[in-house]
DNA sequence: CACAAGTATCTCGACATCAAGATATCTGCA
DNA sequence: TGCAGATATCTTGATGTCGAGATACTTGTG
């Protein structure tokens, strides 16, 4: 089966026969199964009532376990935003009452943010849908061939991950 | 080597253990490598005086090959944006001399977005160093392992790319 | 040939994000 | 102790994107 990628590396290699634009066979699916994925997230989440940015800053506070509850900087490190990007989504999802802010009882320019009973609840109906909704889109693969792929993006991802950036 | 997907699975299995969140493993590593690879990729346009946005429009224009040109509607396709974003790219873009709009001589509702030389060599420097990036990136792999992902990822993308969507 | 439905592009308002800078607090060392 | 530099968060202004609707033109049908 062809994709858009294959088409655009056929165009590149009539249009530019001189370059070697084999990293696109990667790197432009990545970039464009990302952008698919970004969508169906959107559809998954909207059945839940949560927006995709919403579902990221309240898993992550569900995964760090009770109390469910993380400093804005460690929600910054999770989420890959900046920091004027977090303050705008506590904001918004304070005025929900999908979480609260805290004053940091060790540190007083810091503050911890926290978890909710309903922002707990949203965000695990959400993960298990977003689950179902993804098992299908990988039902392409097959759980060895899953397993392959997941290695091998460890492989690109684990630089930026471990080196700072 | 451990990644941020280790750490997060495993944080779902810790609180969550009656889910199966085996799809995390493929799924949160696309998205992730692809907010790395965005991050990547406006570095080296900066280098060449462009955003990634344009970058994606000039070379969209430039595959197309001689006269390069294309209608908003193409653009559209291979973009994966909105009307209103189209537009108001092909009025920066006009804005910087990059591009031109021309009426479409067969349908008087249409437009055609032509590229100018000046558009055309910065699409050409601005691809030839995207590509030296992206082969430092893939450097972590073999050529025989990136055909492996090339392909798997190919079977993922391919349903969005071939249905309506 | 006329008209309803379809199509291509643009307009407009709302919104989320980013980058840079401001403020308050902490930490290590003289 | 006192101060310089580091750190945590928030503020601000500019920008790019989206979604819905408006406009102009084309196409298919009777």
């Amino acid at each position: 089966m062809e994709d858009e990628v294959d088409r655009l590396v056929a165009a590149w290699r009539r249009e530019r026969p001189d370059l070697d634009v084999e990293p696109l066979e990667v790197l432009s699916r990545v970039s464009r199964l990302a952008r698919h994925l970004d969508r169906a997230r959107r559809t998954a989440f909207a059945e839940h009532g949560l927006e995709p940015w919403e579902f990221d800053v309240l898993t992550a506070l569900r995964r760090a376990g009770s109390p469910y509850q993380l400093s804005p900087g460690q929600l910054l490190t999770q989420t890959l935003v900046t920091s004027g990007t977090m303050t705008n989504r506590i904001d918004r999802l304070t005025g929900k009452g999908l979480v609260k802010r805290l004053p940091d009882p060790d540190d007083r320019r810091g503050v911890l943010v926290r978890l909710t009973d309903d922002g707990r609840d949203r965000a695990d109906q959400a993960l298990a849908g977003l689950l179902a909704h993804e098992r299908e889109l990988l039902a392409q693969l097959s759980s060895v061939q899953q397993g392959e792929l997941a290695g091998l993006l460890r492989q690109l991802v684990a630089p930026f991950d471990n080196i700072p950036g």
